[in-house]
RNA sequence: GCUCCCAUCGUCUAGAGGCCCAGGACACAGCCCUCUCAAGGCUGCGACGAGGGUUCGAAUCCCUCUGGGAGCGCCA
């Protein structure tokens, strides 16, 4: 019987997680929801000194809000759990044991400071650093000797030499390493912490991963893990290496090097069908011009429409994306994404009024935030083009606009018809002055709807605030 | 230092020897529409990193260079 296609994605809680990382996993989880499969979620939090649980939790939310919904991970386990590697312990101590019986992997005692001078000397030489073999061969007295000087190993992975590694990378192709240019790799610290090389593989195989996708920085420790892998007669995952993600700069990007987490983007008011659609498009070709519905994304992902360098991040690309989020977003998602910005309550209603007038209007909750002052309180300070609008109306015209409101009310085309036959404008010469009155600013909603949703006294007094600002005579 | 990878408009990309004096999207500029902003429509700007080959013909194949990236850890 064949296994379902599972993919995973697993990420250490040591920061939050940044575009590149939200990118893999969400490749990752496109290529599982594509084929019908499986997304494993991993934590591996292996390194307790750098690991939180905050980080955890934040890493758990911003995933869930990306729409990354795990089938088996933390909060969903299943027999192949634990899904925290710190919970893992005694099954890697089981395969550690059987490594080490089967001559696989053998306790290293050379200090660090040793191996430090012979990197330094190896480079010097022009060679590539690697580990000289030292302990390779120690028999059980030489062991004994290190023992009572009381070091603590390091468990070393035996790599066998003179062998060529040939496998396929799912969007490199095909890949080649000798053994030889592997030096033998630390499985378990000497502290008795694992080291990723060793729960990622082991944990993929055990978990029944069946596709890897990863940074390209991983693509040199693959011949490792495979090696690893057939060491313990398990079966390795297909692995495939994404390029990285980079910043205008080309440097790839970092979270210690300013690269908004996913978190910050969330809090800017970014939403998360914009991310995913902008994502689909980053390094990834194949994708439709226009939107495409979160739930639709799969459908356009596809492993060999990956490219092979490395992508850069430009904001002015996802704030498109944002546009066409925000302008697919329902009505009440739209009340959902902006309520928080907007003020507690400012009266019965008049929340919902807000978001219908503004929902294409504004791009980030943020900017919705003044129009509840202009709406439901009082009007800001007229912004300077909004000023010379007013003046250039002058006094007469919002005085006639009151006379005229009286007897129209606030229906806008009856309101610009008795202005008009008061004032004789029409058009811009008509709404601008009037826009500028009412809002203070030259920018917003349509006036109709807006003029709709205005007390009536409000109208009143801005108008005849406007007539005494202009100068009443 | 050594090994490996990558290279098309500002950005994401299409392009797998003639369909390409290179197509699309975003951004930018202009115009139209419009009470404003946005949206929408139209137009424009704009690239095969350089040099050598191979070929009747190269963005596509080969070599060199340049530029960028990754790896070589008791980090993940």
């Amino acid at each position: 019987m064949s296994r379902a296609l599972t993919t995973r994605f697993a990420p250490s809680p040591t920061g939050r997680l940044h575009l590149g990382n939200a990118r893999t996993a969400l490749f990752a989880f496109l290529l599982a929801r594509a084929a019908g499969g499986r997304f494993v979620l991993r934590v591996e939090d292996t390194d307790s000194e750098r690991s939180s649980e905050a980080f955890l939790e934040a890493q758990l939310a911003d995933l869930r809000w990306l729409g990354l919904d795990w089938d088996a991970g933390p909060g969903r386990e299943d027999a192949a759990g634990p899904y925290r590697q710190s919970q893992r312990g005694a099954i890697y101590a089981e395969h550690y044991d059987r490594l080490e019986r089967e001559g696989h992997a053998y306790p290293c005692y050379c200090s660090q400071e040793t191996l430090a001078v012979a990197r330094r000397t190896q480079l010097a030489r022009g060679e590539p650093p690697r580990y000289p073999g030292t302990c390779r061969e120690l028999g059980a007295l030489g062991r004994a000797a290190h023992e009572a000087a009381g070091r603590r190993p390091v468990l070393r992975f035996r790599v066998p030499p003179g062998q060529s590694l040939e496998f396929d990378d799912l969007v490199r192709g095909p890949q080649r390493f000798a053994t030889d240019d592997i030096g033998d790799f630390v499985l378990r610290r000497a502290d008795g912490v694992p080291v990723f090389f060793f729960c990622n593989a082991l944990d993929d195989a055990l978990m029944g991963v069946t596709h890897v996708l990863r940074g390209e920085d991983h693509l040199a420790n693959t011949p490792r893990q495979r090696l690893l892998l057939e060491a313990l007669g398990l079966e390795a995952p297909a692995y495939g290496h994404l390029p990285l993600l980079v910043g205008a700069d080309g440097a790839p990007l970092s979270k210690r090097r300013g690269a908004a987490s996913l978190g910050e983007l969330r809090e800017r008011g970014y939403l998360p069908g914009a991310i995913a659609n902008y994502l689909l498009r980053l390094g990834h070709a194949g994708a439709p011009d226009g939107w495409v519905e979160p739930a639709a994304l799969a459908g356009h992902f596809a492993l060999d429409r990956v490219g092979r360098a490395p992508a850069h991040f430009d904001e002015s690309q996802l704030l498109h994306w944002q546009r066409e989020a925000v302008k697919h977003l329902d009505e009440a998602a739209c009340a959902d994404w902006l309520g928080p910005a907007l003020p507690p309550d400012p009266g019965a209603g008049a929340r919902a009024t807000l978001v219908r007038l503004l929902r294409h209007n504004v791009l980030f909750p943020l900017e919705a935030a003044p129009w509840a002052a202009v709406l439901f309180g009082d009007l800001p300070a007229p912004s300077g083009d909004a000023e010379a609008q007013l003046h250039e109306a002058g006094p007469g015209f919002f005085a006639a606009a009151r006379a005229a409101l009286e007897l129209a009310g606030p229906d806008l085309p009856a309101l610009a018809r008795e202005i008009r036959a008061r004032t004789g404008r029409r058009g811009a010469d008509l709404y601008r002055p009037l826009r500028a009155a009412l809002t203070g600013r030259c920018d917003g909603p349509e006036l109709g709807p807006l003029l709709a949703a205005l007390p009536l006294d409000t109208i009143r007094s801005r108008l005849e605030a406007a007539e005494v600002a202009t100068g009443r005579a």
